[in-house]
DNA sequence: CGCCCATCTTGACCGTCGGTCCAGTTTATT
DNA sequence: AATAAACTGGACCGACGGTCAAGATGGGCG
């Protein structure tokens, strides 16, 4: 946000005005129906506006999510126990699981569209990828492992890891967390049941987490 | 397939033609890229066509992982244990998990699109979805609760509800089965190692079915 | 204060998409 | 052979994400 040069007043209160409007139509509306135009429209700004600010689609989500993880964020790296460091690691992994899920329950739009975006294609790309054939990723980076994934994958998987070493912590944590963009348990959440949520995360994390080799 | 009137002999060649060029085309494109015109022109028909037989993007994909995942239904149906009836839960849940992870690592193309056809949508619901406002569903079926997903869904969580009456078999098989459609996972897939996704899947449901109460 | 240029804004425009439609063709039946 | 039903194909539609060049604006500096 405040990389290089300063931010013009007017840029960032366009900033703010999009990333209000896109919040409110995602409470309001399916994220299939929030287009970008849409949300120019509603932030009183020109779509070109949009654009320029957050480079697309993607970009757009992704930073809103940014926004609203931001304190979950910090409660996980600097806050108290049992969230922040300092108790056991199975206490931290059910604390996060369930602020989690509560988080995630209050931005179910936010979650679906950025499923939603990270699905649409650039129209540069066609070309060369029609080429290229196979799946082979055109950047290293992956075009969904926004920061947000990424620091909750991070420390899920870390939490893991510290507990049973010899379990596959890295895929461990994308299936729990992965479950948070299907769509069952997406529709799930829309009907207000993230506590129902994360009390079966909870079951399965602890689970994991208890008996060496229970065979 | 055949319900109520039979198919004409054309009708029925063009249909394997779009299926066959579908599957083709989503082994080597992403599925983005694989549009309905190119399904049609790969099939040597009209986009019309293909509109006729399967409905929309969502119904083709549906038709083809249909196809796709019928002989293993068939086998946990009907087959011999461990897949089949006969087995104890926990080694059938076992032996179905490695069987839908290796269908899933044979198929992660059209896995990948049906995640992207679940999400498009239907212009005709534009102008009543803006008006309704909020994430009520349309019909009280849902979008991408294809057949396929349902069967495997159900079957998983009778198996977790048979030896654990006790916890929410309906979720927890949501979460597990829907780490399947989780981006992650499928580019791990794609790097072809669905023996470890598989292993993992048993860790986490061995570990649910085994103690009744960890604390 | 007023100048000036980097930054920002805008909306017409582009190519593509999923989906519709219907005039024309083919098939199966009698 | 005739006919009704099923099927076909491609022009067409509205909407989408994204681009761009020309004009507006803000704010640091003389």
């Amino acid at each position: 946000m405040a990389e290089g040069r300063r931010e013009r007043a007017d840029a960032a209160r366009n900033r703010q005005a999009i990333l209000r409007a896109t919040e409110e139509l995602l409470a309001q509306y399916r994220p299939e129906q929030v287009s970008m135009e849409r949300v120019a429209a509603a932030a009183g700004v020109g779509k070109g506006t949009v654009f320029h600010r957050f480079g697309s689609r993607l970009g757009l989500m992704v930073a809103l999510m940014q926004e609203r993880a931001y304190a979950l964020d910090e409660a996980v790296t600097n806050g108290p126990p049992p969230l922040g460091p300092g108790a056991p690691p199975e206490e931290r992994l059910m604390a996060f699981l369930d602020a989690v899920a509560e988080l995630v329950g209050r931005n179910k739009g936010l979650l679906a569209a950025l499923g939603h975006a990270a699905t649409a294609s650039r129209p540069e790309w066609r070309e060369q990828g029609a080429q290229a054939g196979q799946v082979e990723d055109c950047a290293q980076g992956s075009p969904d492992d926004h920061p947000v994934y990424r620091f909750w994958h991070g420390h899920t998987s870390t939490l893991i890891a510290e507990r049973r070493p010899e379990l596959d912590a890295e895929l461990l944590a994308h299936i729990l967390l992965g479950s948070l963009q299907s769509e069952p348990v997406l529709r799930l959440l829309e009907r207000g049941e993230s506590a129902r949520l994360a009390a079966s995360l909870r079951v399965m994390a602890a689970a994991m987490l208890a008996a060496p080799a229970p065979s």
